[in-house]
DNA sequence: TATAAATAGGATGAATTTATCCGAAATAAA
DNA sequence: TTTATTTCGGATAAATTCATCCTATTTATA
């Protein structure tokens, strides 16, 4: 469904807005180690989110990641899954067809529409504060 | 969503369901002009549904591929996916964890399960017969 | 039985995604 | 200002997915 960089970083920052909320910065180690990922490939997802400004790094001696706290609340998983995925996954059609619409529609295009309008929503009313205060909460996992 | 070989062996099982239901049979060749695939790929695929029994091949001069009439009516969507990628898309964990479950779930388990549902069901309830009716009736389309 | 027409399948190559490595740039503190 | 720490970013490698090529095998028909 996602890819396995949208898979860590969604993961990563999660694992960034719990520690925000305690004041907390986080080291490329510390998230792949917590998320269970290879760090390398995690800094470079992390340079993305950066970069989309969904994160914030702060560089030199310590540095770090962190996500301000008031952007915990606001933020959408769709927003984390754009910076990575793009949207394609709930843009793009099924089959891959290039053009794909309501009068020219794929074999799939209408069952596949609301599949996909659940996800979109799904995404979009999801925040990284609801998934950050489970995670707190010990309730819902990061790795394993 | 889908991966590039499932998004073809979808759109080659409608249309050798298209062409059973008028009892011909068809190749490769015609199979990959008419979904707008790469022709060896795509025999490679046709040979993984031939495998799974999604679909017939015959062999030899005047063989090709067909799908028996009764059965277009009783193949499920979910065959197809199944036969080529598997069911991690609506059974495996969306941020990737090896154990996810109502015990010990990811971050995104409860949301994510209403759309993975929703998934499988359009899957399992969607038959071949529908898709090549809507082709044949001009309704929906293989390619573009 | 020979021949032509098809699918089957192994070997290989290209493209993309996933992952690693290392030096450059930035920054806090001694 | 020097040093230690940390992110940034380019180069490269490994793995997977996508795609092609060529030969073997099967089969209907002349």
């Amino acid at each position: 469904m996602f890819s396995k960089a949208c898979e860590y970083g969604i993961k990563a920052a999660i694992f960034i807005a719990v520690n925000s909320s305690e004041n907390n910065r986080v080291s490329p180690k510390e998230i792949s180690e917590e998320i269970d990922s290879p760090q390398a490939f995690t800094a470079k997802i992390l340079q993305a989110l950066v970069r989309n400004h969904v994160i914030k790094s702060v560089r030199g001696a310590y540095g770090g990641f962190e996500i301000e706290k008031d952007k915990i609340a606001t933020t959408k998983l769709s927003e984390i899954v754009y910076a990575i995925d793009g949207d394609g996954i709930y843009k793009g059609c099924g089959l891959g067809l290039h053009t794909c619409n309501e009068n020219h529609p794929c074999p799939v295009h209408d069952k596949f529409k609301v599949v996909r309008e659940e996800l979109r929503e799904m995404l979009e009313n999801t925040s990284l504060e609801q998934l950050a205060l489970d995670i707190k909460a010990g309730v819902s996992f990061l790795k394993i």
